[in-house]
DNA sequence: ATAATCTATGAAGAGCCGTTCACTTTGTCA
DNA sequence: TGACAAAGTGAACGGCTCTTCATAGATTAT
């Protein structure tokens, strides 16, 4: 049973999340290549060879960070984007469920990023390719919605892919100004622009 | 005169830009730390001490090639929202210049993301301060345009930088898509998904 | 209390990589 | 042509970092 460990194990589990905990912030603040093992070490008050005992390398400790953030992350959007409501309540409840989620753990939400992002540039040696098929899935959901949205009129006819994608971009494109100006908006501000951007028209004109 | 720079000058920057090229090609395929100088120096048919006469290290080397590269394609989009045209039409050429820009510059495109949107989160101890100055002021350059658009009534009243960043992040979320998955799309139809998903309503019905 | 088992430790090993420099080759100019 | 300067070379050095392992300590079972 998953409830009736030994404490022994429960112990070890604990000292995990903490080395995990000590790695997110070195890893957020330098990178991954920049954070020598020893620093985490350090850090989580735990000497090297400890470190090996929990994970079996350097690379086992990157990826079990990487899982355990994005995972955490996208079941949060996910379950915004699962919860009952119209299509364009649950879009706007993505929306402000990931501008709250990111602004409360930035640490984590830079991690998220640069395995979102620039991890598609970049293939690091397969570092994240579960993290990066739990992120498509995410997308396919996002997909669906728009899809189901597109069939009952709600939303113009574009590739509902694209919509996805550009939904996606657009949000992180604020996410990632606030990262960098914590203090210019607020995320209501940033919820709202996104909203308006998107579900209303932008170019009042014709021509 | 920089038109009348000696053979040996002109040798020494065509080496330079030639070991720029080898740089960038291992560093868009595996990243910067994980590029070593011997590697450069074989791709580029120099010895590795042939490097150091033409950069000072290794970090030199990298910020030459990142600010290379950041300024070319800067300077491609600055321009096509300089050409004349009214703002709408500036915004759209803008569309359509990053994508055939990036389209046929991949390797280019992977390092110019990897530095104005992962270095973002990850300051990597100043590699990328000028090429990101410069990054900035072309989002000034659209945030004007914007504003312009704003006051003749040709766009909807919101915050012009919010506009900016979200015209930014949306066809970058495009382009990135397009980097994985190079078949799934074509650059046009990209463009217009773009024009189409910010210049027209999405959403059909009001509430 | 004692043995057995699991966990923690950190110094030492091994390999990699950036950088240097004494030397060779090539080019320039008188 | 010959001498001087600049460019090119790559083996060797030093530092850093991942990883291991013999030892010490803690916990549990007998």
């Amino acid at each position: 049973m998953a409830a009736q460990l030994t404490r022994r194990e429960r112990e070890r589990q604990q000292h995990r999340r903490e080395v995990l905990e000590a790695a997110l912030n070195l890893f957020s603040r330098r990178g991954f290549e920049k954070t020598a093992m020893a620093e985490i070490a350090e850090q989580a008050e735990f000497a090297v060879g400890t470190l090996y005992k929990l994970f079996k390398d350097k690379n086992a400790l990157c990826r079990a960070l990487i899982l355990d953030t994005v995972q955490r992350f996208e079941r949060a959007l996910t379950a915004a984007l699962k919860a009952p409501g119209s299509e364009l309540e649950k879009l706007e409840r993505y929306i402000e469920t990931k501008a709250a989620l990111f602004l409360q753990h930035m640490p984590t939400a830079r991690l998220y990023f640069a395995q979102t992002a620039d991890a598609a540039f970049v293939p690091t040696a397969g570092l994240n390719e579960e993290a990066r098929a739990i992120h498509r899935e995410m997308l396919g959901l996002l997909e669906s919605i728009f899809r189901s949205g597109i069939r009952k009129k709600l939303f113009l006819n574009i590739d509902p892919r694209m919509l996805a994608l550009g939904l996606e971009g657009l949000t992180n494109a604020f996410l990632i100004e606030l990262l960098e100006r914590p203090h210019d908006f607020s995320a209501e501000t940033m919820a709202d622009s996104c909203k308006t951007i998107f579900f209303e028209r932008i170019h009042l004109k014709g021509e």
